[in-house]
RNA sequence: CGGGGCGUAGCGCAGCCUGGUUAGCGCGCCUGCCUUGGGAGCAGGAGGUCGCAGGUUCAAAUCCUGCCGCCCCGACCA
């Protein structure tokens, strides 16, 4: 491709409207361009990065097995009203009636259709198992969308779905999954780590999100710096607490006025205690109902394991005012004695003894507080968020926290979908079975602005190889110069002529701009043709990732670029 | 939806508080000259319903009201 003849605008200035690294550099890159919140249009460039993820992940969902094939994006609302999805889903599907006033959404995710099909199509175990796939357009109504491709509207996914006959059977599928998925990260040039994830509201104990690590990353992953676990941080178990030593005697309860003081560490100081004796009392609504949780002063509440314990949908932890609503007391003096809300406490706080909580009303706590001499809770579990200090619950090992940005996530779903909409086969002995299904996706669009989050510096991109709109640009400096054009086009039709993909500044800029424009852009491997070559007959070559330079006879720096993209390329293969 | 911010040329911004005649600046774009190994220089030029609607006023980018859009923080997720 010539550059003269590409569409690829580059930006000198960030756009106001980019905050993340990935974000700001799609933009001046030329990559994608806004048409409304959470929607873009994918340039050349950025459609050409696209591509390169979509075919690695086709190449390793084939080679596991799978098969491809593509289903509509909009969709009957009878099949999710089936799946009782129609419901649950809430104002992130995007429902619509078309002119007969049929009701419609647009699909953001395809686990009714491809259940309906096979369960029209396929009867028999001796077909199974089956593995589907499909890269698409996906479109969820997202409460906020941000960060450019990284979390849009509209993107691309991969979406595979397995039907097993077995559990066992669904197993090795997810295995299989797995490990693709593992190749496929591989394959992208991506620095990433398969982490135990939270199954959400599908339930089931088979779940791994494979998270790009960047420090940009909105999620926060725990990985053992002993063995092999890594859970994300929703999801991390806390190990079990230690017992408080034999001998602390339980002391009489006692209120002490604490006039104003409403925050943990306020209360604190004011007591002369650690934050490791009081306890907090934190609110939550869990699917409208309000549920309190107790959690030790230093410690916070996890969400996503309070709303597994209760099975619900959706907790929202409330503000000031609702916690006056609900109980009457301001906030801040929150405590559980004689709370008239249901009452959990985390493992910690259960083995605490003589600890401080708020007294229930204004300016006051209590100390000396011990469960279950004072108050009952209606449920002990991990419900607190695991931190630093914590070790890792499989090992005991030095932990270590870092972020990362979920770009694949993969199911066991059960039998979820095929009872909710029937779907069955016979097995040998003719009896019904419901399929037992696996679910498998991937954010290619999103894959493509983690490869940026993860490998930029401050004059642009750095493209994974694998992921390069193009492998390699020349640069003629003088195109008015007809020594340096005729060697610009030769090394150009050469390197087309080895399968390369090659893309050739051939415009009429000075040379501080194109130099710009490939390190904003990122492209791998840089030949430079100028007056050096005119003078000495050599031209440079350089990689983007780490700068190292080179001048050489055209001739060398064609067999070398093109060995060490060969080498480049075939070094992300397992 | 709750909290915060923004909307003036393709991009980045100033002007608004304290209303006043042709609405500015940098970059980019067009023409010419010049320059050619890290976003040059000179000269000339094009480009604006000041987000939209209404109101106040002799007069509104500027003040008031409503709406729309966009971004950031929270819940959601590939």
């Amino acid at each position: 491709m010539r550059y003269s003849e590409l569409l690829l605008p580059t930006l000198k200035e960030t756009p106001a409207e980019a905050e993340v690294m990935s974000h700001k550099l799609l933009l001046r890159a030329g990559f994608i361009r806004k048409l409304s919140s959470g929607i873009y249009t994918y340039l050349p460039l950025g459609l050409a990065s696209i591509r390169k993820v979509e075919q690695i992940v086709r190449e390793e969902m084939n080679r596991a097995g799978a098969q491809e094939l593509l289903m509509p994006m909009v969709q009957p609302a009878d099949l999710w009203k089936e799946s009782g999805r129609w419901e649950k889903y809430g104002p992130e599907l995007l429902r619509f009636t078309d002119r007969h006033d049929r009701e419609s959404c647009l699909g953001p995710t395809h686990e009714e259709v491809i259940t309906d099909l096979v369960r029209r199509d396929i009867h028999s175990y001796r077909d199974l198992p089956l593995n589907l796939y499909q890269i698409q357009t996906k479109f969820r109504d997202e409460i906020r969308p941000r960060f450019g491709l990284m979390r849009g509207r509209e993107f691309i996914m991969k979406d595979g779905y397995s039907f097993d006959a077995t559990e066992s059977g669904a197993e090795i599928t997810y295995g299989k999954m797995f490990d693709a998925y593992h190749r496929v990260f591989k394959r992208c040039g991506l620095s990433f780590r398969a982490v135990e994830a939270d199954t959400g509201t599908i339930g089931g104990s088979f779940s791994h999100e494979f998270m790009v690590l960047a420090d940009t990353g909105e999620d926060t992953l725990v990985i053992c710096r002993n063995c092999s676990y890594a859970a994300n941080m929703e999801k991390a178990a806390v190990a079990p607490p230690e017992k408080p030593g034999e001998d602390v005697g339980l002391l009489p309860l006692q209120k002490v006025e604490t006039p104003g003081k409403r925050k943990v560490d306020v209360v604190c100081e004011f007591l002369g205690i650690s934050p490791r004796e009081l306890v907090k009392t934190m609110v939550y609504l869990a699917d409208g109902d309000p549920v309190a949780v107790l959690v030790r002063g230093d410690h916070e509440v996890q969400p996503v394991k309070l709303k597994n314990m209760l099975g619900a949908v959706d907790v929202e932890m409330v503000d000031e005012k609702q916690i006056f609503d609900i109980t009457g007391v301001p906030s801040g003096y929150l405590g559980p004695l004689g709370l008239d809300i249901p009452c959990a406490a985390d493992r910690e706080v259960a083995a605490m003894v003589n600890f401080t909580v708020g007294a229930n009303e204004k300016n006051y706590h209590l100390q000396n507080v011990n469960l279950p001499r004072d108050f009952k809770v209606f449920q002990v579990a991990d419900l607190r968020q695991l931190t630093e200090e914590d070790k890792c619950p499989s090992c005991g090992g030095e932990l270590e926290l870092t972020k990362g940005i979920e770009v694949g996530h993969i199911f066991k779903l059960g039998d979820s979908y095929s009872k909710a909409l029937k779907a069955t086969f016979q097995d040998s002995s003719s009896e019904e079975q419901n399929f037992v299904m696996g679910c498998y996706g991937i954010g290619v669009s999103r894959t493509v602005a983690a490869a940026i989050e993860q490998n930029h510096d401050q004059h642009g991109i750095i493209f994974p190889l694998p992921l390069a709109p193009f492998q390699v640009i020349i640069l003629n400096l003088d195109p008015k110069n007809q020594e340096i054009t005729a060697a610009a086009e030769s090394l150009y039709s050469q390197l087309q002529q080895e399968g390369l993909e090659v893309l050739l500044d051939d415009r009429d800029e000075r040379p501080g701009i194109k130099f710009k424009d490939a390190d904003l852009v990122g492209i791998p491997y840089r030949i430079t043709i100028g007056k050096r070559f005119v003078q000495e007959g050599e031209v440079e070559i350089r990689t983007r990732a780490d700068g190292i330079t080179q001048s050489l006879s055209p001739d060398k720096a064609l067999t070398e670029v093109v060995s060490a993209i060969h080498d480049g390329m075939a070094a992300t293969w397992e």
